[in-house]
DNA sequence: TATCAGGCCCTAG
DNA sequence: CTAGGGCCTGAT
């Protein structure tokens, strides 16, 4: 077990945020997830954060997961003060974390992500996990499964795949597995590049276009200038900043400025 | 029954 | 380069 303290942290808010859609909540003030092949449950009691794992996964695995480096506060101290609606997102997400998660997770997901709701999303991604990822059992005893490997989606037919529940995504999945298991575009090389080379690199991908290319970008590679437009952003853009977002101030903040935005109008009442 | 959900591809003009 | 139609599916 490991317990830190951190006051810009929540476990619920990471969890609704709509960037990981393997994490789910077990208990209150707990929550599950499965990332990199490992299984995690941890538990928050106000800023005092519990992690269900051993000292050195925490320090391998955990602890870049949930970006426990970055000093939020001192993003959120950056907000323009006279940006009201930035102001009160920001105040409303504080706590959300920018998760530094699998990359071809995160291509697949986002590909399943495109005009549908996160409910969804979980339900496919849970269908693919459970008929081609691995099945593991965690040190506490929990059985889960991992997330496919490029070679197991690779290798499923385009009729098994459609009746997982994907829809017309199925063929950008298909096609993108195999893309990717035989190196059409190498995973390695985008870790590498810079946030625009990166971009046009997933943009190859078939089915991958601007906006998943951006929460790949922001969710697996940590390029925080990223800022994925999806139908909430948009309507905010329109309705709070007609003149456009002040992208020149946040720089390679805005991405995570983006994810305040996106919590707040999906969820504030 | 129609619309929408964290879009993307393809074709016309 | 921009606009518009089509696309799986389940919830409301």
């Amino acid at each position: 077990m490991v317990t830190i303290e951190n006051h810009n942290f929540s476990l619920s808010k990471i969890c609704e945020s709509g960037q990981c859609f393997r994490m789910e909540k077990c208990g209150d003030n707990r929550y599950r997830l499965v990332a990199f092949g490992k299984y995690l449950e941890a538990a928050q009691d106000g800023d005092c954060i519990t992690f269900d794992c051993a000292q050195e996964e925490y320090a391998h695995v955990w602890k870049d997961y949930f970006d426990l480096e970055t000093d939020y506060a001192g993003i959120i101290a950056s907000i323009d003060r006279d940006d009201m609606y930035l102001v009160s997102a920001a105040e409303y997400g504080k706590g959300i974390r920018i998760l530094n998660q699998d990359l071809w997770e995160m291509i697949i997901s986002f590909i399943v992500s495109q005009q549908n709701n996160i409910k969804r999303i979980r339900k496919c991604i849970g269908i693919l996990c459970e008929k081609y990822g691995e099945k593991r059992t965690s040190v506490n005893g929990m059985e889960y499964f991992e997330f496919p490997t490029p070679e197991s989606l690779a290798g499923a037919s385009l009729e098994d795949l459609y009746a997982c529940g994907l829809g017309y995504r199925s063929k950008y999945i298909c096609q993108t597995a195999n893309s990717i298991y035989h190196g059409e575009v190498d995973l390695e090389k985008l870790r590498s590049m810079d946030y625009d080379a990166a971009k046009r690199e997933l943009l190859r991908l078939y089915g991958v276009g601007v906006k998943v290319a951006d929460c790949v970008c922001l969710f697996a590679l940590h390029q925080t200038d990223a800022f994925p437009r999806d139908t909430h952003i948009n309507k905010v853009m329109a309705a709070q900043y007609p003149d456009g977002f002040p992208f020149e101030r946040y720089g390679k903040n805005s991405g995570i400025l983006q994810q305040y935005i996106f919590y707040y109008d999906l969820n504030k009442k």
